[in-house]
DNA sequence: GTCTATATTGCGATAGAC
DNA sequence: GTCTATCGCAATATAGAC
């Protein structure tokens, strides 16, 4: 194993565990066995565990970034909500692990929080925020809304929809195979409501 | 101190502290030093640490009962959903501590979490799911919806509000004069849409 | 660069005094 | 019923061999 395999491979372990347990909840002697190296690569790769543990943090949220090219687009504000939507499942979907780091930093927060967390939520929510203003502003969307409500009505629908498998699962069937009905079908829901 | 005292000394502290840290963030000699006793205290009382942790557990999703008694109020189908709304946001007001353990054990479940979390969870959410149906039969809501993710996407609207406060306090303003508010936003939102 | 072995600290649980 | 003192174990970090 070259040193690049041993340092994904860590990163790898790390990202899985730390979901699965929590920073709290997992130990460096456990988790360098699982990744079939010696616990002594952790210092010497990420400075300890909590620097491991950074490192995970900021990979996950690194996809936020995205975000940034919705803002972009040339198109309405319909069309990039409904991009937003598409973003956030097709996220939880290829980051199975990013809504428990996202979760735990937000009602357990580490030292990490407001340096890679805070930031990354932050750009995304206003940028949200942003295309609903402009639905507004252009008359598309009813002016009685008020615009940071409504991006975190949106934001947490959404992202419910996953947080709530675990509870649900039984009678709400979360396949990916109906991911673009779920998104017609939240699309229909904020546009039309009840 | 009585034995009664002592006791809820112990779960008042273990709430705030393993909320805020969780069940492997918290050692049970600062918790008893924090509620003022003797460690031994925690076996007497609680069985040990995982026993302590399963009482605070219960007592904080013993709210949800009060579900029960949304779903057999004499009123229609949108009063009912509004009455959840103002439940909701009152249950996070009065438990400030319970959404950290209701994702924590959705995301990095204990072996108190089928028993606990998920019959409090399912029982509300399929309420939720028989108020929306109720609706859509009575012809007061349009039949495309479909009422499981309609119920998730109304709980999951309410419940972001307060998960997102630490990343959105900057621009959202989430003091409690502004909850009646916010339900009346948050029915409008979902009756009518954008 | 990677390992093994170990130093040191802190953990949960409990025996036994009062 | 409540305490102090302690046991046995597991944690992180690191020194030193290769």
């Amino acid at each position: 194993m070259d040193k690049k395999d041993l340092r994904n491979s860590l990163i790898a372990t790390a990202t899985r565990l730390f979901a699965e347990r929590g920073l709290n909840g997992v130990s460096i002697r456990e988790l360098s066995t699982a990744a079939g190296v010696s616990i002594s690569m952790i210092s010497y790769y990420f400075d300890g565990k909590e620097g491991l543990y950074s490192s995970v943090l900021s990979e996950q949220f690194s996809c936020f970034e995205y975000m940034k090219s919705i803002k972009e687009r040339d198109t309405g504000p319909l069309d990039k909500i409904e991009e937003y939507i598409r973003w956030s499942i097709h996220r939880n979907r290829e980051y199975p692990y990013l809504l428990r780091y996202y979760t735990s930093e937000l009602t357990n927060p580490t030292r990490y929080f407001s340096v890679i967390v805070q930031p990354a939520l932050e750009t995304a929510l206003q940028i949200l925020i942003g295309i609903i203003r402009e639905g507004i502003d252009k008359k598309l969307f009813r002016e009685e809304l008020n615009p940071e409500d409504t991006a975190l009505a949106m934001a947490g629908m959404v992202n419910y929809y996953f947080l709530s498998t675990l509870a649900t699962q039984k009678f709400v069937n979360h396949s990916p195979e109906r991911d673009e009905e779920l998104i017609r079908h939240y699309m229909d829901i904020f546009c039309k409501g009840l």
